[in-house]
DNA sequence: TTGACAATTTGCGCTAGCGCAAAGAAGGGT
DNA sequence: ACCCTTCTTTGCGCTAGCGCAAATTGTCAA
């Protein structure tokens, strides 16, 4: 699988890069391929790779002692994952595990070389460090919507979110088609399987969406803003 | 109020830098006061200076539409707050507001004097990255935690960090002294004033801990662990 | 087409935690 | 020393959401 500079560029961190830099780091790293259901990496590995996912789907996720888990982001084509741990200078680990939804193929660019990188080229530092403020917005609202709103209007909410990022739009419907099944909608707003699927059960029977195995169209998405909002 | 060069180097992210950095920086930076309860910035201001907290203490929060609000984090001397909002290069709000838990005193560098920093010193971008990965490992994992642990948990956890962060050795007893009320806790672990009250209620008749009108000494830090990781 | 497996639905009972309300401390200022 | 304000406690009732269990449906491979 050969990478051209001008692909590698689509990722948002390398979109000051140079061709010479570019051709730099493909040269410097390997490409990864791993079937549906593969980790890149587990939580608490030392983090010898960042990675930037070319083909598939990979989601994050954290798990507590007890093995409990949750959802922190999923990934697609060009973006960047296990920047965390390969950016700190201290022998870093992932704080996440790194699993591939579908079968999918990484650039793996080594942490040294990354950190070799990183002292001669300012910018990189920059929108890195650019980048990573954008986490911790998301993060940091996340955790506020998990602290202060109802499972009702947090799934609302991250169907409106995943419409938006990962929505296709259907086919035979007229609609926007997620791939998610209710499990990682569960996993992704703090709650259980069940109650997902009472609350898109219920949803179905309103109209607001269709669903399926493994799968859920998203027909209103007003009426799940409204929802999100808190006008159960 | 004047700060010296040595002073301002306490800081994380100015280590690195040369007593030149560290002057200019002063030059170009004012400072500011504020009594017990006034706000630094609020939620969704424009983002003009960054800050970095001299004396007293601040807490950053974030607030739902309906007004709900939750703790992400409490500033102390040294420590730097509304980074987030100062180091996007577009016009940005901060995500959060800052309010002072007591009088207190910042040193407030304005946002375009930050950035244009930024782009002549490497070693500032990557200490300021290096920061951030840090911000967000914590917020993954204050997610994970209030998205898998009970109320009981999370409370237990949030006394713990804070005896390390926040704690004096207690005059009278021989326990580790915090100055929280039931709310703060509770805007800190995403659950109510009462539910808080109620735990501390339980654990001081268990002799874990005492309690006292906006103060908990934390007797027994390795009882508050063991519940911490769900041994009820 | 038929199995086998995985995902989903739904009934049911339960409890953790919410939140009102009212009473009881604890300070702080005058 | 007293009052007023703010913080805290606790009783009480309630419900959102959990999680088991069992039935059902969808998918894929042989």
């Amino acid at each position: 699988m050969n990478i051209s500079p001008k692909e590698l560029k689509q990722v948002i961190v390398f979109q000051h890069a140079t061709d010479d830099d570019l051709n730099l780091i493909l040269k410097n790293s390997i490409t990864r391929s791993m079937e549906e259901g593969g980790f890149f990496f587990l939580q608490g590995d030392e983090a010898t790779y960042l990675y930037i996912l070319t083909t598939g789907q990979v989601k994050l996720m954290q798990s507590n002692p007890n093995g409990q888990q949750v959802n922190l982001r999923t990934i697609y084509p060009w973006q960047m994952f296990g920047a965390l741990g390969a950016v700190r200078t201290d022998g870093a680990t992932y704080p996440a595990a790194a699993q591939t939804l579908e079968d999918s193929t990484a650039l793996a660019i080594p942490s040294l070389f990354l950190r070799s990188m990183l002292e001669t080229r300012p910018y990189l530092s920059f929108d890195l460090m650019n980048l990573m403020t954008t986490y911790i917005q998301e993060m940091q609202a996340r955790y506020r919507e998990l602290a202060t709103e109802k499972v009702e209007q947090r799934v609302a909410n991250a169907l409106v979110r995943l419409a938006g990022q990962a929505g296709i739009k259907s086919q035979k419907e007229a609609g926007i088609e997620l791939s998610f099944s209710r499990q990682d909608v569960a996993e992704m707003t703090g709650t259980t399987l069940y109650t997902v699927s009472r609350l898109l059960s219920d949803w179905e029977r309103k109209g607001i969406i269709k669903t399926g195995r493994e799968k859920i169209i998203v027909l209103k998405p007003h009426d799940l803003v409204r929802i999100a909002e808190g006008f159960a």
